[in-house]
DNA sequence: CCCTGATTCGC
DNA sequence: GCGAATCAGG
């Protein structure tokens, strides 16, 4: 694959939009993060509008042998916010009431506060990787773990799912997928 | 361990 | 010019 304009065209906005290097990669196909890193570099936009933070960028010290250069081109842009918002998570629900079987084993009715309506293939996505959760217990929850809580916190069949979760949300891809419903999952129903 | 971007250097 | 390898930080 070869920098065609198109890509790299694609490749000036997402990282304009603040993508990460391998989103875009993944976005341009037949290319490594590595190679989209170099390309941004090459282009001259190394650092991205102001973004407050986080990045390690200027870093060029304690190499071996490198000569320092400062290669700083202002680009002004504008920077729209993807829309990433942040979504209740359940987490440690505690509050048990008395009542028993609050929740069915089999379908989690997580942090959905007004009823929701979730797209069945994501509900079925859920189920079938709920075969495959790890099944960890609180203790076992780390930065990293799906933290979709599945089963009745009162009782021992309680467990969190623990798969990998997606960058930068606390569940793992399929519950993401149910956490976060695009906006109106419903289905037009013709009227 | 997962991710990020930065830099170097052989191609 | 390209990008893998490597580095460095979170």
């Amino acid at each position: 694959m070869s920098w065609t304009d198109e890509r790299v065209e694609l490749l000036k906005k997402m990282w304009g939009e603040g993508q990460s290097a391998s989103q875009i990669a993944k976005e341009l196909g037949g290319v490594t993060r590595n190679a989209v890193i170099g390309k941004v570099h090459r282009l001259g936009l190394s650092n991205r509008a102001g973004s407050g933070g986080s990045a390690t960028t200027a870093k060029a010290d304690a190499k071996p042998k490198a000569a320092p250069k400062a290669k700083a081109e202002p680009k002004p842009q504008l920077k729209t916010e993807p829309a990433v918002k942040p979504a209740p998570a359940p987490e440690t629900k505690a509050a048990v009431p008395a009542r028993k079987q609050i929740i069915p084993a089999g379908q989690p009715l997580p942090p959905q506060p007004s009823a929701n309506e979730i797209s069945p293939e994501a509900l079925a996505k859920v189920n079938e990787i709920e075969k495959k959760a790890k099944k960890i217990s609180l203790m076992e929850l780390t930065e990293r773990t799906c933290k979709w809580p599945v089963g009745d916190p009162a009782t021992d069949n309680f467990w969190f799912c623990g798969l990998p979760v997606q960058q930068g949300k606390p569940y793992c891809e399929a519950h993401v997928g149910v956490a976060f419903q695009p906006m109106s999952s419903r289905r037009d129903r013709r009227r």
